[in-house]
DNA sequence: GTGAAAGCGCTAACAT
DNA sequence: ATGTTAGCGCTTTCAC
């Protein structure tokens, strides 16, 4: 093993509390002891082992962002932000692939695992709001994205309706009268598909638009060869759609490519917008509009809560904070050649 | 705190030591006795608790990926086949995103945080050779890309200078002649574009081609930003490229952009190729052809050899493993609408 | 096949 | 301001 306390202890003559002391700060120390003490450390080099810390504390200082999908730019952007929040809060934050999978989601929300982890924070889409309700232990949870509304946990999500009656807004601004939704999910997998199904009826009404059934595709998974696929099947309409609002930028993305192979020209014969703002799209051709979140705030933000309820801090109620969003127009809808900045 | 090998051992009214080899199995039990524990742990929900486990082994079960940008889809892709490898073989996976900063690698090369991991895979840019020669601790260490060289730990990366030979071959095939290369680095940042660019000499003089200072631009960091802003300098030459190898995929697909945007065709004027086979590669308009190395193999091999050193497994010597690449060609080279299978 | 007990390194309650 | 000490939950050696 490496060096211990006590090594540092004997080294610099003092008990091991003062030592202790010295490296956590929890009781003041005499400015002559702090300075031999900190010699011995340096010259041993000393670190302080964190499962006995831990062990004794009873917490690991080990978060968990468990997410459905690591491959999507957005969880990836959203995990950086969340990591260096961590760090900086002296957490160590460990990412979980769930990929959507309901046992794994499962296992993680009643907290089989929950000896290795002081919190989570959860990106659930497979499984149910009951489930959540029923969980038996105490280890913080902050829940984000819209797989489960109404728990009592902090929860963290954009306003999926207004954000996608703000997308499909934009199209009907842009004078498009058949405009076709991507990723809709049969039964309630994704919660969030539900919802933005729901802002896109909402804005198609509020436009005085009819809705029609054959415009609306759902998807098995969110990627862009599921976009892909669906715009396909769109194309092969009797009558195709002068516009596509798709669940999320991969799926946009997928939809770009196949309106392109089809020789349909965007946004002249149709226009393409997303959700997330992912890079992928901001250098696309032709470039994607989409509605952005702020997944820097969000990830920030996720973990702050979290480590606030862990260490005890706020007696207030579970936040459910839904963060800002924003419009961001580019050549999928708008047209022209937009060179970027 | 939870429940704990004492309470197990209360219950089915054995000792401690037992319900440690129920668990554990490290020596054999009664059937009867086996049966009466498994019943208690199964009643109380018990799970170890692993920080106890690890103090008294010593070991933490937690490796790290150090990897210098979360956000780019290689590792992304990467770090995926890492997690699912290390949590197969029992381990937790830690990711750490150094974004290439020369602080931060060399306090995890020296190992200051190594308290808290059991072994390390690393993928360095900024870091010299000898500065990790200097690593004094045993924590074990697995090397990925090519930051470094001829040290004595495991190393896995593709032949770089191979890789970017068959890139530019593709590109001379193609007929060719003004073959530029963007993303070179100043100095010896990043090693590995070093290697690349060797290779791109390389095969222009197995081609006969000249080698053209202009035709190589450097390249602050190796986004799709870079790309763009590299490919715009290289449109205003005088006699610009007929066709562009880039560093990576992200650069490549800045490139492509920048090549539309100023009204030029691809592949017909400029063609484009890049490494890595990311996805976004699979989706642009128009489809990227690139050297495709195997991440999954990369990523699982890496933590399989980590996690052979540090339980003491091989008396071997380093490993130095090349991993498999192959050309992909796709409409950026061949041009063409090549549909998506 | 099973039990008793030492001790991994640390923190915090209790002394001085 | 500093020292002493009791465990946190577990693995493992030594007994039986």
């Amino acid at each position: 093993m490496g060096v211990s306390l006590k090594d540092i202890a004997e080294r610099a003559g003092v008990s091991l509390a003062t030592v202790s002391n010295v490296v956590n700060g929890y009781r003041p120390v005499g400015e002559a002891t702090r300075l031999r003490v900190q010699q011995a450390i340096d010259e041993l080099g000393y670190s302080p082992n964190l499962s006995a810390r831990h062990l004794r504390s009873g917490r690991t200082g080990i978060v968990v962002l468990a997410i459905p999908e690591l491959n999507n730019p957005y969880f990836a952007e959203l995990a950086g932000a969340a990591i260096r929040e961590a760090a900086g809060l002296g957490y160590t934050l460990v990412m979980e692939d769930t990929a959507g999978d309901r046992d794994k989601e499962l296992i993680l929300a009643t907290g089989s695992r929950l000896q290795v982890m002081d919190g989570l924070i959860f990106s659930p889409v497979s499984i149910t709001r009951e489930e959540v309700l029923a969980r038996s232990v105490s280890t913080p949870l902050v829940l984000i994205g819209e797989g489960v509304y109404d728990v009592p946990h902090d929860h963290i999500a954009i306003d999926n309706i207004a954000a996608s009656h703000a997308a499909v807004q934009h199209l009907v601004s842009l004078d498009r009268h058949r405009i076709a939704f991507i990723g809709s999910q049969p039964g309630d997998l994704r919660q969030s598909a539900h919802l933005r199904f729901l802002g896109y009826r909402e804005a198609l009404a509020a436009a005085g638009l009819p809705f029609e059934d054959d415009l609306v595709v759902s998807t098995a998974q969110f990627g862009r060869m599921d976009g892909l696929r669906a715009m396909r099947s769109l194309l092969d309409l009797p009558r195709p759609p002068d516009a596509v609002f798709a669940y999320n930028d991969l799926i946009a993305i997928g939809a770009l490519r196949a309106i392109g192979e089809a020789g349909r020209r965007i946004p002249d014969d149709i226009a393409v917008i997303g959700i997330d703002d992912i890079e992928d799209g901001r250098f696309s051709t032709p470039t994607l509009t989409t509605v952005a979140p702020d997944k820097e705030y969000i990830g920030r933000l996720a973990v702050q809560a979290l480590i606030a309820r862990i260490e005890g801090k706020p007696v207030s109620p579970p936040y459910d904070v839904q963060p800002p969003f924003r419009l961001i127009t580019r050549e999928s809808t708008l047209g022209g050649l937009r060179p970027i900045r």
